[in-house]
DNA sequence: CGTCGCTCCTGGATGC
DNA sequence: TGCATCCAGGAGCGAC
């Protein structure tokens, strides 16, 4: 599911391909996944794309804030094109998706969708209809308790302790939770926990500072490695072209059970934390 | 305030 | 083959 890396991925991608437009016309369906007018929209260009947690903020000239939520299946893809599929001569300069997600565009899971002047699309898929794109004029409400990036200078050990040692969650959920470290997923916890050699059901209040040092370097370390392959695609996840990421291909645990440790080719176990699945290697771990 | 469990939703996998 | 059930999980919400 896009956690950091993936929206960061898509960010760079879109950011690339729509600032400069201006919005001609917009569409969504079904209501919920919109919270706005289309007025706000309309006739109004793209200054800058943003992100922050899992959240892409697009800004408009005048200043209004576009926020989009993927959740779980959402996806962003701009295609240069309009009429994909029907008028493929209509083509302009620049990217478009894949070769295989062209006739499917607009699909059934299409929720949104942007139409620029001058050509180009932009598609907001999302199977689950968990996402959402909101309006806002000034603050982002959602962003309000959001917690450092886990890719800033400031994520160090001593925050992560501060902020842990009254608690008496498992660390895994502990870097899940937004408010304390923007960006991370299920994925990216387990990964970042098995680098650290940390079992994800350690209480956050039973971790050392030293303990602490070692994830955060590797919640850098994974979180870096995810952008660098172009983001993780086990399930939904495309680029803003269409085109899937590499990382899932370097996963240390994450859906790898009952399959060899990396490193003691032991077993590599699943267990429910908080009602989601953790993997990670019990001897590894601890 | 912290923690837990439930909920939104669809489709792929699994079981009988 | 078909139908029922389970499962994936980000984040908000109510209960305690």
């Amino acid at each position: 599911m896009p956690e950091l890396p993936e929206v960061e991925i898509i960010k760079r991608g879109l950011a690339k391909k729509i600032v400069g437009k201006t919005i001609e016309k917009f569409d969504f369906n079904p209501p919920k996944i919109f919270k706005g007018t289309q007025k706000d929209l309309i006739n109004k260009r793209i200054i800058s794309v943003s992100r922050r947690a899992k959240i892409i903020i697009i800004t408009l000239n005048d200043q209004t804030k576009v926020t989009i939520h993927l959740k779980m299946t959402g996806q962003l893809i701009f295609d240069s094109r309009e009429g994909l599929g029907k008028n493929p001569q209509k083509r302009i300069a620049g990217g478009h998706p894949s070769k295989d997600l062209i006739a499917e565009l607009p699909n059934k899971h299409t929720r949104a969708i942007f139409h620029f002047k001058g050509g180009g699309v932009l598609y907001f898929n999302d199977q689950r209809k968990f996402g959402y794109i909101k309006i806002y004029k000034n603050d982002i409400p959602e962003l309000k308790k959001i917690g450092i990036e886990g890719l800033s200078d400031d994520l160090n050990a001593k925050y992560l302790q501060q902020k842990g040692k009254s608690r008496s969650i498992a660390v895994k959920k502990f870097l899940m939770d937004q408010s304390v470290i923007a960006g991370i997923g299920n994925i990216y916890s387990d990964e970042a926990l098995f680098c650290a050699r940390i079992s994800p059901q350690r209480k956050t209040n039973d971790v050392s500072n030293g303990e602490f040092k070692k994830i955060v370097s590797c919640i850098k370390e994974v979180l870096n490695k995810g952008i660098r392959y172009g983001g993780s695609s086990s399930r939904n996840y495309v680029n803003s072209s269409g085109g899937k990421g590499k990382m899932q291909n370097y996963f240390t645990v994450y859906g790898r059970e009952d399959e060899d440790c990396p490193i003691c080719r032991g077993k590599i176990k699943r267990i429910k934390i908080g009602g989601r699945s953790a993997h990670y290697c019990p001897k590894c771990q601890k």
